[in-house]
DNA sequence: GGGATGATTGCACACGTGTGCATTCAATAG
DNA sequence: CTATTGAATGCACACGTGTGCAATCATCCC
């Protein structure tokens, strides 16, 4: 199988030229659909390419055709049930579109993404996807300029045109609210994470609006990381107050650690407490939550992302501005 | 700030050099560590390149050096908690460590992983890691060949020499039979999935072998996918006969799944019914569950995959086989 | 001051591939 | 048989960068 081809490094064209008794032209044109070869030399070329074990490289491949078919990815929390499904997802998208996926880990990020950002360009990738973390506009400038499309998954940018793909935040916490006005609740609360994240600062503002449209002032709590344990603490806080009828978690992996610990500490939900989070994990739907929630489509928002990458940059072309449906999961904590 | 560069393509090294008013070669130098330039120019180079925007195109620089710093990873159920904590310490270990992540998900991946693999190879990547599947060995020869790493994790290859990494499931699988004996258990059953994915059987021999040195025999349950679902389901089955005592899952996600279900069925766990996992995985240390389980150290795991990337691949070298230590967490389901 | 030494710098080649252009070849029509 | 057409093929250039080699320059010692 694979033949003694000589001490340094990996097969090239020129090899299996030689071997398939051809010009190296033609080698090329054997792995370039649509090129011109005739069915004699291309079953020859294949065969000797086989034997050697030849691949083009990509590097040199795309270094000539000026694109790459990777796609930069941005993201941070990559453990975590929502993040990761998404992360999931996208991956497998861009694979089966003949993409790449170029992952870079935004958890170390303390500089902010714009130097990450740098190093995705130096890839010359086709795209850049950016799941968490908010790129200054001077570089977002710098991709476009450069032919890079640049899509912002949850979150927009203040000055710049970019392409923003997001879950409808606000319709979303106001079937939050009205859920939890229809379960008679006159105290009402709501949880996040202390980071200013914006889809989570949307939802809790659209929350304490709706409830103000009703006359109802709501509770603001807003701490620590975006987990399980600080939805928890919320519950610890909030819970001294025995008036507390209705508690709106910006996100499920909150609202699990408020449940659990609001139950331990004697509340029964529903009966004396309402609760309803937002984005639908997987865990959710577990038997001792069985939460009612805000579902996010993922398969929707990837959908859309990866509609936008393949989109062809045409430089006047208007940016895409998508503003994803959810829809409210009855479950059992209403 | 960005200049009017023309308007085709990046900003090119010759377009540095030309505004700073030296020699290609100075730039590349600039930019390279440990190069000889001297001070000024390296001042004027690096002002240059600031204000037009460069930076260096990775795809030409590892065409010429030879090697990447591009490290494919192929991995499936990324939206599992326990696979998603992996790629996150691995994706953030690589970029702390000057590499990127090149994320192939092999999740529709038919054909097996091979296909993916020569892709990756088609990007001279410097080691390749693989979460799932089972790469052919030919593959993997025709890598090692080509002087690219392969590092397996959580299983090995039958026939040729490569690198592995995976938790010590036999001794934890032992751990866990002893714990469950230790609860005076007298008929064991094992969960695990139907796809026989190695780790998972190793675990389930193990567990069956222990308990029948102490004359125990284990019942066998083995279906579906590694899921909540599928540990629901198994304890829909298995608990129809209500003897057992004392069950194993091969990971702690079947184990929550088991567990819910179990007691909706009205077993109390752990009064009529000991449970032991395999992972965990953050879910098992929420209140409801509170799983005792086998902790494996995927830091530890992560640790060791970086090492052996960035070992220097020698011709003649002997592989890497690591078994990483495993530890009991008593929690309350035993 | 002269020669030696060491640091800088520019030239030119190499990396492996895609593709326009001219050339060759076979096939077809007249 | 000749002229025409279309496909197939090879040549040569281009992509943007790293680096060995030789040339240049400044510096230092005697």
């Amino acid at each position: 199988m694979t033949q003694d081809k000589g001490p340094r490094g990996f097969v090239k064209a020129e090899d299996v030229a030689r071997l398939a008794g051809v010009s190296r032209s033609a080698v090329s044109r054997t792995f370039t659909p649509g090129a011109s070869v005739s069915p004699a030399v291309r079953q020859r070329v294949q065969d000797a390419a086989k034997a050697l074990g030849y691949r083009v490289n990509r590097l040199a491949s795309s270094l000539i055709s000026e694109k790459s078919h990777l796609v930069g990815v941005v993201g941070a929390n990559l453990g975590t049930p929502f993040i990761s499904r998404q992360l999931d997802q996208l991956s497998r998208g861009l694979l089966s579109r003949g993409m790449q996926c170029l992952l870079l880990n935004a958890a170390d990020a303390d500089q902010g993404i714009a130097p990450l950002i740098e190093l995705i360009l130096e890839f010359r990738v086709r795209a850049i996807v950016i799941m968490s973390g908010s790129p200054p506009s001077s570089i977002i400038d710098e991709c476009r300029a450069n032919g890079v499309r640049v899509i912002l998954m949850h979150r927009e940018s203040d000055d710049t045109a970019t392409d923003v793909i997001m879950s409808d935040d606000v319709g979303g916490a106001k079937l939050a609210a009205d859920r939890l006005l229809q379960a008679r609740c006159k105290r009402p609360a709501v949880v996040s994470n202390g980071r200013g994240t914006q889809s989570q600062m949307r939802r809790r503002d659209a929350f304490v609006a709706r409830m103000r449209e009703f006359g109802l002032d709501t509770e603001i709590w807003a701490s620590g990381t975006t987990s399980y344990e600080t939805g928890a603490q919320a519950a610890r806080d909030l819970l001294s107050d025995d008036r507390l009828d209705g508690v709106f978690c910006v996100t499920d992996l909150l609202a699990l650690g408020f449940l659990d610990t609001a139950r331990e500490m004697g509340r029964s939900v529903p009966g004396q407490l309402s609760l309803v989070g937002f984005d639908d994990i997987p865990q959710s739907s577990w038997l001792p939550y069985h939460l009612t929630t805000i579902r996010q489509s993922t398969s929707g928002i990837v959908a859309s992302v990866l509609a936008a990458i393949e989109r062809d940059a045409r430089p006047g072309e208007a940016p895409i501005h998508h503003i994803l449906p959810v829809e409210l999961v009855e479950r059992s904590t209403c």
